[in-house]
Parts: structure tokens; C-alpha cells; sequence
DNA sequence: CCCCACCCGTAC
DNA sequence: GACGTACGGGTGGGGT
């Protein structure tokens, strides 16, 4: 009976055969590798192995166990023992460094005896615990275990939840546990090389050893076996057979140098865990991991000195020459284009860092007059041979504009890096990074709200915020190097340098210029939109019945599905949905004029709300808005804008158009738009190189039309406008990952139907099938998609096991090298506008990107230039198998120049 | 008064 | 869930 004494703590020793489970997990998960390129697939599934036994086992100590020149004893007594093995995989030997890592901050103590295998460290400490009174849990998956299992010596397979005791063997093979050396003996090993018993498998050899029970009693007793063949083999191979049961069975007695008291289970280093998980992406075990105590605080930098005279700031200024290196970190308030710079935090290479008060408000505080710091720093800044780092160095650049200085050789900044080492991630964040990648925590900025509470950041004293500043400095610059070594290593550097890099002036410039909003043109409509709005609002409280809140979705699915009893077509999260699509079928299938006035009400008060109501209060003192671009944000390469978004200005309704109408150009100037055309189902053409849509796009024929006609097996000329509709929906569709069901609800046709186009299109377009099917089988082996120009999106989602989840990541794999390459294109182009623009020195300004589109600001003389000019730059971008179409267009206004 | 999740809608 | 990438407004619930 087991002891049941409740004084005595359950002492358990599991005990972890490394070794086998490397070369488990190595061909069990498909080979997957990091950002960096590291291959991780054997590591992965060794950790998740790890960690799963620690969770689902108790236990008190623990030992992991390797091989160790694992052959040498076995072949003194073989020496073709394991000879036929395959050499270890090239991309095996550098996981076996980051295994032994992943054990190390896991805190478990390695035994391993030269000469031996890990199977021999086992039984030897499996039969010491035992005799010590330990409960012994052996995790492996390799049957050759068995021979050790006994009462409180059990095995557990973490792979397949599976724990063999006693009984278990028993049933499973019809033997004791003893007896698994003959067994095995008997029926050989072809894999390690084990010589078998030629003609003896499983059934015999568990009959033999029914009868038997050993090996010796068999073989002295050979006549007794009744089958003439199998006696002769077994009196053939007397000898092979002897040397096989030696083979396989465990040393028991290695003289190990540990104490079972060493063995004794510490918690592991969360810490080091979390970074090496971390730099391994093993994002998903993160979780697994003990949460950290307190941050640690590990001040980067013991002394910010502060700068406050002028001589101070010119020996600054020679100091940065000097080291040819400087990062910097504003402190600042307002909008970065129009803010006032209040100090300067400074790192350099070596000495202490420094912060620079400019425009600190406190009366008596020491501080630099800003005309004197850019007179000082004006030449350093602007030498584009002293490198710059810091983080987000377009507002840098803003800020300086502002100054008089214009910004050159941008270099390490880190917000970029980072984004383009993994441009799904939502924040780079310089704490964050600083956490990350240096171990530190900055320290908080101070409290600035414009409110009541806080103050103003210029009302705070230099002391109290320059550290924090200056510590910032410190952060990024020290972080920057081996940013730019993950960079070269994933092949991003180029893209950094020559593309992202100088793409940030050009953004700042366009920030800085601004475009011209007519403010008393958008009144107008505003005020015309207005009344619609109410009027609308009025219809939808006549259809209902009674008045409510027309904005507030809970209350119009009250009245629709509550007191009207309506339909519910779709459901959300929280309740039914009320959704655009929703309402069409409400208003044409139920003939519910309540849903066709919330549809009108809709598209009025969205353009409202969203753009004559907020655009006007983001006009700027020069009367022009300045949107924000921000170039670390999308997952695909994409720029995007905000405070306004200017990339989502109306443009398919009337009313929408007419807001266009607002955005203008100076007297004297015209603004000139220039857009690629079916970019994106170009860059599909070229990327997936499918022939028909090759020569669909060589001939400049209408694609809708060229497709509809492949898919319906008509002529372009025969081709008709449902046809068309159709086609161009999958035209679109066909780089978003487009579903069955997807283009079924869009069209309008049941899902046969559109699984029928899909299925036709994808016939006629076999390119395009196979493309897709490789970026995915691709991007599942490698971890990531990537562009034309190798710009990386980091795809872990593919092997989620939320089906939905892994095939929402499908459908972004198959999306990102197209509009990224698109992304990619036209950031290229603006270089090459740029240059050309000052190349022929014309005074034209780039304004705007919205993704395909480019919107210039050019005097009234050079607008035909411009047009030439953008044309010939975008399309010349790139040589691809298909041309790159531009269309360009010129008027007074963003509408006009469409 | 701020923050957040949610729904919804605008762009490419 | 249901076709990719964004930003942002309103509501309504929660917190300070």
C-alpha cells in the first residue's frame, strides 16, 4: 500500500529525456525559424514539451538528462551501434546551443555522463531516487524506457498525454517491465542499428517470453520452442541476440556526480525566460511564464548634464562633430509642424548626456537662448555626414523646421527599425523598446495636460524633466546597433537606408507645407448638409413612431427588431446589427421605410460628423491643414494619417466629391493629382507572373472585362454589365483572400454561385491559384511574407489553432506582398518625384500620398511639367512584365484634379 | 472628465 | 468568423 501518512510531503523526482525529445520535436513541427532566420522548430517543441511536463507533473526535484558522445560505450560493445543514424540536420545543430539556453533560465539542473546516453542517466538516477524513497516521473517518449518502470517509476509522454505504469505495460505489450530488454533485444531496432531475431516480431517475442521469462532461460532451453524456424534463428543468431539485449539495456550504475539534494526543483528566472522567449518569438509560451515582480529599474545614465550657457552649447556642438554621432530626444508641446521646442535631451557616443533648456517658463532658471542653440547646432544638425538617431525623427525634423534647421543624416531612428522588424506590432513605444531590448525602465515623463491639473511642460523646471530627456537620448542610442544588425540579418537594412530613411524628409516637408482647405466653401456645405441632417433625422422618427437617438444603434435595433418585429439578418457581439447591408435588405425586401431613412441619415451625418464638422477646427493658423503621416504604423508597409486622416476624404459619393471641392490650391496654383492605375492587380500580374493577366494588362485592355469574359467564357464585346459587376468584385476581391461567402453577400448571389466563379476564375487564372497557395505554404515554413523589395511582415497567426484566427492570417499572408509592394512602389516613386522636382528646379510641392495617388501643389506655369513629371517618375519606378499606368489630372481643386 | 469596446463607415 | 490595410465618430458602459 502506499504511504498515506499526511506528515510526509510527496517527494517526486521527474527526470527529462532531452535528448530524445529534440529529435522528436525536430520532426514533429515543420521548420520555422525567426525574423532573424534562426531556426527554431526543434527548440520550440522542446521548450512547449518542458514546460507542459513541469505544469501537468508534480514535482519536488527535477533533471534533465543529454546524451553525451552518446555512442562511445555502446560501440565497445558494437561498433555499428546507431552507425546507420543520418547525420544530425544542418538546421538542428544551432538549436541544440538555444535548447540548452531554454534550460538554463528554466533553472534545471543537466546531468549528463560522457560516453553515455541520456537513457543511462536516467535508469541510474531512476534506481537511486527510488531507493531514496522518491515517486520517479521519467518524461519521454521512447519505448526503451519501459525496462525501467516499476512500482513509483512511471513514464509520461507529454506529446500524447500518455503515462505507463506497471499495469500499462502489462496490457499494452502482454510483459513486465523487465522483460523490455529481451523484448527489444529480440525484435531488434533497425533504427539504432539493433540486429534482430529474423523471423520473431512482437507476437513471438512477447509468446517467447510468456514461456521463457528471460533472454538466458530462453536460449538454455532452445528445444523447448516448438516452431522449427524459430528455434534455428534463435540458435543462429545466439550471439547477435546476446549482444542486442547489452545494447539495449540501461546502465543503471553510472558513477553521476550529483546529489539527489541537487536535484532539488527552483523556480525559473522569469527575466531571463521572458527575453529569450522573446528574442526565440516564442510569443504564445510568454504567457506561461511567471508573471515578473516588480520592474526592474536600471537607470541607463547616472549624471545628465545640463547645458545652459552659450559656451556650453558650442563646446556641444564640437563635441557632436567630434564623435560624427548624436541622438536626440525634443522635448516639446503642440503639434510637432507648429510646436515650440522646449529643451533638447542629447546623447552622445561618450560622456555623460546632456539636456539643453530652451524655452522653460520658470522665471531665474538657467537656460540656453534658442537663437543661440541654432546658431550653434544649425551646422552640425544640417551636415548630413554626422549621423542622427533618435526616436520618431520626423517630429525631429518638424521641430527644427520650425527653428530654421533643416535636418540631414537621419539615421538610427529607432521607432522606424523597430517597426520595420515587425510591422505588426502596434507600438514602438520607446519605454517599451528600452524594456525590451536594453532591460531598463525610463523613467516617466512629467504630467503634461493642458487641462486644469497638469501644467503646461514648459511651466515644469529643466531639472525635473531634463533627465528624463536626456535618459530617452541614452535609450535609443544605445539600442540603435543592434537594431541595425537584426536589420542586416533579415535583409531590411537596404530598405531602411534607401527607402524609409530618405522617404521621412519628405513626409516632414509634406506636413510641413500643408494643404489649403477652403474653410467658407466647406461652410457652405456644411450648412446645406445640416439641414438634410435634421431633415433626415425627423423622417427616421415619422417612420418609427416616436422620437429616439437616430445615432445610437442599440435603440434603432429596439425599434427594428422590438417594436417593428422586423428580421434580424445579422448579429454582432453585442446584439443585432444595423449594419448598411442590413438596412438595404430591411428597406427593399420588407419595405421598411425606417431603415431607408436611417440610410440616408447615415451617409449625411457620417460626412458631417467625420469630415464638415472636423475639418475646419484642424485648419491651421496659414489656413492649411496638416495631417500627420505616420510611418511606422501599418502592418503591410502602407502609410496612414491621422489629425486628419486625409486618406479617407469622401470621393464615390456627390456629397463626398463636393468636400473635395474644399481642398484647394493657393492663388496662382493648381493642384495636380497623378494615381497609379489597378496598381495592385498589376504588382498580382507580375508578382504571380499568370500569363492571361500578363497580356490582359500588356494590351491595356479593360481588366473587368477581360476578366469576365475568361470566367464566363465569352468574348470581351459579349461581355455583359452583371457579368462585369461580377468580375470586378473578384478582381478585387481575389488579393483580400475573397471567400464563397464573401463574394456571395457582396454580389448579392447565392454562395454556389460565387464558389463557381471563384473556382472558374481560378482555372482561367492558374497563376494566380498557384501564387497564392505558395505565399501561404511559404510564409507557414518561414514565419513571414514579404514584398518585392523585401520588406517583411511577421506571420504567427498561420499556426494558430483558432481555425478562424489562422485563416484570418491566411487571407493577411496572401494580401501583404501586394499592397505592401504597391506601398513599396509609390514610397519609390515619391523619392523620384522628389528628386526630379529639384532636379529641374521647380517650386512644385508633393502635399499628399493617399497610397496609389500623389497630390501636388504646382504654380499655374509648371502644372504641365508636373503632370509630365509625376507621370514619368511613377511609371518608371520600377521595370516590371507589366507597365505601371498613371493617370493624371489638374484643377483648382482636389476635386477638379481627378 | 477620461478611457475603452463596440459598431459603423470612409478611403485605397 | 464570413475579403486585406488603415482612422475616426458616436454610443454606452465603466472608471477617475
Amino acid at each position: 500500500m502506499a504511504d498515506t501518512s499526511p506528515q510526509r510531503p510527496a517527494r517526486t523526482l521527474v527526470l527529462i529525456d532531452a535528448s530524445g525529445f529534440i529529435f522528436r520535436a525536430y520532426h514533429a513541427i515543420p521548420p520555422l525559424s525567426t525574423s532573424k532566420g534562426v531556426p527554431t522548430n526543434a527548440v520550440l517543441g522542446f521548450t512547449r514539451m518542458l514546460l507542459k511536463a513541469l505544469r501537468e507533473l508534480p514535482h519536488s526535484h527535477v533533471a534533465i538528462a543529454f546524451d553525451k558522445d552518446s555512442r562511445v560505450e555502446r560501440q565497445k560493445i558494437d561498433p555499428t551501434y546507431k552507425a546507420n543514424r543520418e547525420a544530425t540536420p544542418p538546421d538542428l545543430l544551432p538549436q541544440f546551443e538555444h535548447i540548452r539556453r531554454v534550460v538554463d533560465v528554466l533553472n534545471l539542473r543537466v546531468v549528463e555522463a560522457s560516453g553515455w546516453e541520456a537513457d543511462d542517466v536516467i535508469g541510474t538516477l531512476a534506481r537511486r531516487g527510488r531507493e531514496a524513497g522518491f515517486d520517479i516521473k521519467v518524461v519521454t517518449g521512447d519505448k526503451d524506457f519501459v525496462q525501467i518502470v516499476q512500482d513509483g517509476v512511471r513514464l509520461f509522454d507529454p506529446m500524447n498525454d500518455r503515462i505507463t505504469d506497471t499495469a500499462a505495460v502489462k496490457e499494452r505489450l502482454g510483459i513486465e517491465p523487465r522483460q523490455m530488454r529481451d523484448y527489444l533485444a529480440l525484435i531488434g531496432d533497425a533504427v539504432d542499428n539493433v540486429a534482430k531475431v529474423p523471423g520473431i516480431g512482437p507476437k513471438t517475442a512477447t509468446e517467447l517470453l510468456t514461456q521463457f521469462g528471460d533472454v538466458e532461460t530462453l536460449l538454455s532451453r532452445l528445444d523447448e520452442v516448438k516452431k522449427p524456424k524459430i528455434r534455428e534463428a534463435l540458435g543462429a543468431h545466439r550471439e547477435s541476440l546476446l549482444r542486442a539485449r547489452q545494447l539495449v539495456t540501461f546502465n543503471t550504475e553510472l558513477p553521476l556526480d550529483v546529489a539527489l539534494d541537487d536535484l532539488v526543483w527552483r523556480e525559473p528566472d522569469a527575466r531571463r525566460a521572458r527575453d529569450l522567449f522573446t528574442e526565440l518569438e516564442f510569443f504564445a509560451l510568454l504567457r506561461d511564464l511567471p508573471q515578473e515582480e516588480a520592474p526592474q529599474v536600471a537607470p541607463l545614465v547616472t549624471t545628465t548634464t545640463f547645458v545652459t550657457t552659450e559656451d556650453e552649447v558650442k563646446a556641444l556642438a564640437d563635441a557632436v562633430r567630434v564623435a560624427g554621432d548624436v541622438t536626440l530626444i525634443p522635448a516639446f508641446e503642440g503639434m510637432p509642424f507648429a510646436a515650440a521646442l522646449v529643451g533638447m535631451g542629447v546623447s552622445l557616443p561618450e560622456g555623460a548626456t546632456r539636456y539643453v533648456p530652451l524655452r522653460h517658463q520658470q522665471l531665474g532658471v538657467a537656460q540656453v537662448r534658442p537663437e543661440a542653440f541654432v546658431s550653434a547646432m544649425k551646422p552640425v544638425l544640417e551636415d548630413a555626414a554626422i549621423k542622427k538617431g533618435g526616436h520618431d525623427l520626423k517630429a525631429l525634423t518638424l521641430l527644427l523646421a520650425t527653428e530654421g534647421i533643416a535636418l540631414r543624416g537621419g539615421q538610427d531612428d529607432v521607432e522606424l527599425l523597430s517597426y520595420l522588424l515587425n510591422p505588426s506590432r502596434r507600438e514602438h513605444a520607446l519605454p517599451d523598446l528600452a524594456r525590451e531590448r536594453l532591460r531598463a525602465e525610463l523613467p516617466a515623463l512629467p504630467a503634461v495636460t493642458e487641462g486644469r491639473k497638469g501644467r503646461a511642460l514648459a511651466d515644469h523646471a529643466p531639472d525635473e524633466v531634463g533627465a528624463a530627456y536626456a535618459v530617452r537620448a541614452d535609450a535609443a542610442r544605445r539600442m540603435a546597433p543592434e537594431l541595425w544588425r537584426e536589420l542586416e540579418a533579415a535583409n531590411l537594412a537596404s530598405l531602411a537606408r534607401s527607402m524609409e530613411l530618405p522617404l521621412l524628409p519628405i513626409l516632414a516637408k509634406m506636413e510641413r507645407r500643408g494643404v489649403k482647405l477652403d474653410v467658407p466653401e466647406l461652410a457652405l456645405i456644411s450648412a446645406r448638409v445640416d439641414s438634410e441632417v435634421t431633415a433626415r433625422e425627423k423622417a427616421c422618427h415619422a417612420a418609427a413612431g416616436h422620437e429616439f437617438n437616430v445615432g445610437s444603434n442599440p435603440q434603432l435595433a429596439q425599434v427594428l427588431y422590438e417594436e417593428k418585429k422586423l428580421p434580424i439578418l445579422k448579429r454582432g457581439k453585442t446584439g443585432p446589427s444595423t449594419d448598411q447591408e442590413v438596412l438595404e435588405k430591411l428597406a427593399d425586401e420588407h419595405g421598411s421605410e425606417l431603415a431607408r431613412a436611417i440610410i440616408e441619415y447615415r451617409s449625411l451625418s457620417k460626412l458631417k460628423s467625420t469630415y464638415l464638422d472636423t475639418l475646419p477646427s484642424l485648419v491651421a493658423r496659414d489656413g492649411r491643414i496638416h495631417t500627420t503621416y505616420h510611418q511606422a504604423a501599418t502592418a503591410t508597409g502602407r502609410l496612414s494619417s491621422s489629425d486628419p486622416n486625409l486618406q479617407n476624404i469622401p470621393v464615390r459619393t456627390e456629397v463626398g466629391r463636393e468636400i473635395r471641392r474644399a481642398f484647394v490650391a493657393e492663388p496662382g496654383h493648381q493642384l495636380v493629382s497623378a494615381d497609379y492605375s489597378q496598381v495592385e492587380l498589376r504588382l498580382l500580374a507580375h508578382i504571380a507572373e499568370d500569363p492571361v493577366l500578363i497580356d490582359a494588362f500588356l494590351h491595356d485592355e479593360d481588366i473587368h472585362s477581360r476578366t469576365a469574359a475568361e470566367v464566363f467564357g465569352v468574348t470581351p464585346a459579349q461581355v455583359d454589365r452583371e457579368q462585369r459587376r461580377v468580375a470586378k468584385m473578384v478582381n478585387f476581391g481575389i488579393a483580400y483572400g475573397l471567400s464563397p461567402h464573401g463574394l456571395s453577400t457582396r454580389l448579392g448571389i447565392s454562395q454556389e454561385s460565387a464558389r463557381d466563379v471563384i473556382e472558374r476564375y481560378f482555372t482561367r487564372y492558374a497563376g494566380i491559384r498557384r501564387y497564392l497557395l505558395e505565399t501561404v505554404e511559404k510564409a507557414r515554413k518561414v514565419g513571414y511574407v514579404e514584398t518585392l523589395y523585401g520588406r517583411r511582415r511577421l506571420m504567427g497567426d498561420l499556426h494558430s489553432k483558432n481555425r478562424g484566427v489562422a485563416q484570418a492570417a491566411e487571407r493577411a499572408a496572401i494580401n501583404m506582398p501586394i499592397q505592401g509592394t504597391a506601398a513599396d512602389l509609390m514610397k519609390m516613386a515619391m523619392l523620384a518625384v522628389e528628386d526630379a522636382l529639384r532636379q529641374e528646379g521647380l517650386r512644385t510641392t508633393l502635399l499628399l500620398q493617399v497610397h496609389d495617388e500623389l497630390l501636388f501643389e504646382a504654380p499655374d506655369a509648371e502644372v504641365e511639367a508636373v503632370k509630365a513629371l509625376a507621370a514619368r517618375c511613377m511609371s518608371s519606378v520600377a521595370q516590371l512584365k507589366v507597365p505601371l499606368k498613371v493617370d493624371v489630372g489638374a484643377g483648382r481643386s482636389w476635386a477638379d484634379a481627378h
